[in-house]
DNA sequence: TCCAAACTTGAGCCGACACTAAAGTAGGCT
DNA sequence: AGCCTACTTTAGTGTCGGCTCAAGTTTGGA
């Protein structure tokens, strides 16, 4: 699978979030939602089918942990996500959207209105 | 829609990569595909919604652009996938899990065989 | 040997989404 | 005004993927 579907998923992302710096087992990931025990496996499954994560197994555990260097390409990414910033970057967009006609400059020169400075200064 | 989501999408990003660098109108954009004209025109309204790219208006015409500030925190991803690194990952994954029991080191030590070195020493 | 714990895997269901086809909008030209 | 071009939007359809539930696998211990 596609490397950026696998991540794509809010709840896989949230995973890598959890085994971002530790190793976890499985039923101890799991424990972080409200779905199945086997949805989970099946997330970890992807993951693990795509190189994202380690396995370590111990007896009947499996201690899985993310793979740092195999997700070096979306590391600014993912700690922009996790620092809550892309999500606003969105909400400026649709207001942008939605204000269409009432700001030409916005479409002459948006650079301005949506890029990297947007994400500073916001209401 | 969730940025990652939208950057997901194989066409969307191929489009994405049109109007990289320069800016294009939408029917030229279109012309490099082989769905209908309406389909590109979803994948592009999905993309100004969110944000990733800027439009300009000229008579019946619309430019489009990628808004690179705003695409930053993909950038490294984007051209890692461009550049066709991120598929081999993937199948080096397969092999390793289908591989599984043959290699215990690949388990224990999987980082050296999944991380950063396995992108360029590749068979 | 039998059982329980910790996972994975398979079948089936349902919602999200990319596509087509067709209708709608808006600017420029004669 | 009327039409054409360039694009967007809507309605409807098929597919894909995430979920549940249930069955299968593997390991450790009584």
């Amino acid at each position: 699978m596609d490397p950026v579907q696998v991540i794509a998923e809010p709840r896989r992302r949230e995973i890598l979030r959890l085994i971002w710096d530790a190793e976890r087992q499985a039923g101890d990931i799991a424990d972080h939602f409200e779905v199945t025990f086997g949805a989970i496996s099946q997330h970890l499954g992807v993951l693990r089918r795509a190189g994202l994560v380690l396995v370590r197994r111990d007896g009947t555990r499996r201690y899985y942990r993310a793979n740092r260097p195999a997700l070096a390409p979306f590391e600014a990414m993912l700690e922009q996500m996790w620092a809550g910033q892309l999500d606003r970057l969105a909400e400026l967009a649709e207001l942008a959207e939605a204000g269409d006609r009432t700001s030409a400059a916005a479409r002459t020169e948006p650079a301005k209105a949506l890029g990297r400075t947007a994400l500073e200064d916001l209401p």
